[in-house]
RNA sequence: GGCCCGUUGGUCAAGAGGUUAAGACAUCGCCCUUUCACGGCGGAAUCAUGGGUUCGAUUCCCGUACGGGUCACCA
């Protein structure tokens, strides 16, 4: 395939919907696994729906997830401008010739006289065609009267209209399905289902990559590039993603379901990698491998469209965390320092810079705001039960660790370096010589030391980012409180 | 409601007219171990349903059910 070209085409409504970009992430594949050119247009024609600093979510996130464009607003290109709002002329000029091949038509109706339709009407009903055969004169007047106006597109009455989709086969509609519909609106902008098909075509788009709620509306755009004689593009629909409620059903993914926006999930400690890889598994699956990490740019290599699943998938949170952990892994220590850092609470901000306490936390987390509870032991010794030193497996009691702490105290004061490897060294020679189990010795160590049956390292490691002068201190207030 | 699309374990999914129906997440068990995590091994768990076609259908066809999409001066 030579000469690929797709585009993302936003609207700017202030935040990127996970779907939203999935749809970008499988635009983008679709023109890079072919060499292709990936457009950004944004789609701002309803005014109503104008929102501030929307256009720089749009840049920002394309940038964070490396989903780089070819041409776009902000980077200019042959096909400009790449803002709709900024094309207005263009669209009212192929309107009208729309309406001179009769193609299209002027319509007078009130918004009043419309929604009376609409509630009289059955279901779906829709507009009867009103206007639809004015004479050239009616027209003429009311449009020199300076009547609003918006201009539909005329369908066939009869007959029906079909296409190929990449995805979805051959999809057939009856053109009386299909509605007149508004291709200019009484403001003078156009709707997306007439800019868009100007659009794709004056840009040159040869595939049109985006979710499959345009499934059954893209034959009304079919027309509309025949009716221009312009060559039709490739369709590529899209399956939707999906919530699951908490009833075990599944609807279209919204808020309750989670985090929805790439925003709040970057807030939430999703890297945008792993949240790329993941994403390009929702509804496609490369074929000859089992492998699951890719990089943008082996999905680049091995993306194609017929991997692409027909049915919609379930969003599934739990294996997005296991794709961060996975990633949050393999970040080198000083970068997962500087990622990590925003996150630490006020209370543990000072320890941020501590690289073995970073080292230890890192391997534990799926989210970056999960450094707080795993740091958590080395703001203090908490409140905690004796109870605590109670283990079975390792056979341990409270007595026993009343014995093992008096007796391990001075040995570990004794200790000159204080790393992980000495102090285990040491504390398992302190076993033997008691005849205990080392997992008994470290048991009591970790849990006078921490105060939590959890933690993310053992007895000597905590010690280690604990330094001599605290860890003393806590095994001997451990101690105080056993006796 | 009309039209369109879909349906393989809890989830993502591969797959083919004849297979022990891959793999991953989650889950359970065991091992490793200095608790947890990581890692290793193993288990449980799937072809919505009825009818055809066929020697044989989960795979092809039709119906049914269920789910989804769409029917705006929103995109």
């Amino acid at each position: 395939m030579a000469d690929v070209v797709t585009r993302f085409a936003p609207s700017p409504t202030g935040f990127m919907h996970i779907g939203n970009l999935r749809s970008a992430l499988y635009e983008y594949l679709v023109a890079k696994a072919n060499n292709g050119k990936f457009i950004l247009r944004i789609e701002d024609t309803d005014q109503e729906r104008y929102v501030e600093g929307a256009t720089d979510v749009i840049y920002s996130t394309l940038k964070m997830t490396g989903l780089k464009y070819d041409e776009g607003p902000d980077i200019g290109g042959p096909n400009g401008p790449y803002i709709q709002s900024e094309r207005k002329e263009i669209y009212m000029e192929y309107a009208k010739k729309l309406v001179e091949m009769g193609h299209a038509y002027y319509c007078f109706c009130t918004k009043e006289r419309l929604d009376k339709l609409h509630e009289d009407g059955e279901i779906g009903a829709g507009y009867d065609r009103h206007c639809r055969d004015l004479s050239k004169e009616e027209v003429e007047k009311n449009l020199a009267a300076g009547m609003p106006f918006v201009i539909r597109q005329k369908m066939p009455l009869e007959g029906s209209t079909g296409y190929d989709d990449e995805v979805f086969g051959h999809i057939e509609i009856e053109n009386s399905e299909m509605q007149d519909q508004i291709l200019m609106k009484a403001d003078g902008f156009p709707t997306y289902n007439f800019c868009h098909v100007i659009d794709d075509h004056l840009m040159g788009v040869t595939h049109v990559v985006r979710g499959c709620e345009y499934l059954t509306s893209t034959p009304k755009y079919v027309l509309l590039y025949d009716a221009f004689g312009w060559e039709r593009p490739t369709y590529c629909h899209l399956p939707l993603i999906m919530g699951k409620n908490e009833d075990g059903s599944t609807s279209k993914l919204s808020k309750r379901h989670g985090s929805v926006s790439f925003q709040e999930l970057v807030k939430n400690g999703y890297l945008p990698e792993a949240i790329i890889n993941y994403m390009a598994f929702t509804g496609w699956c490369p074929k000859d491998t089992n492998e699951e990490f890719f990089t943008l740019e082996e999905l680049e290599k091995i993306f194609s469209i017929d991997g692409i699943s027909k049915s919609p998938s379930v969003f599934d949170y739990e294996k997005l965390l296991w794709f961060n952990s996975n990633y949050i892994k393999k970040l080198s220590l000083e970068k997962f320092m500087e990622m990590a850092k925003p996150y630490y609470s006020d209370e543990l901000k000072a320890f941020a810079d501590d690289e073995k306490l970073a080292a230890m936390v890192q391997t534990r987390i799926s989210t970056f705001p999960e450094v707080n509870e795993k740091a958590a032991f080395v703001a203090g010794l908490p409140e905690y039960d004796n109870e605590l030193f109670v283990n079975k497996k390792n056979k341990t009691t409270v007595e026993m660790a009343k014995e093992v702490l008096t007796a391990a105290i001075p040995v570990i004061e004794g200790i000159e370096s204080f790393d992980n490897d000495t102090l285990f060294a040491e504390l398992k020679a302190f076993a033997e010589a008691k005849e205990l189990k080392a997992g008994a010795v470290m048991w009591i160590i970790r849990i006078a030391v921490s105060g939590m049956s959890v933690t993310p390292g053992g007895a000597t490691e905590l010690m280690a980012v604990l330094g001599k002068e605290e860890s003393v201190n806590r095994l001997r207030k451990s101690l105080d409180k056993l006796n």
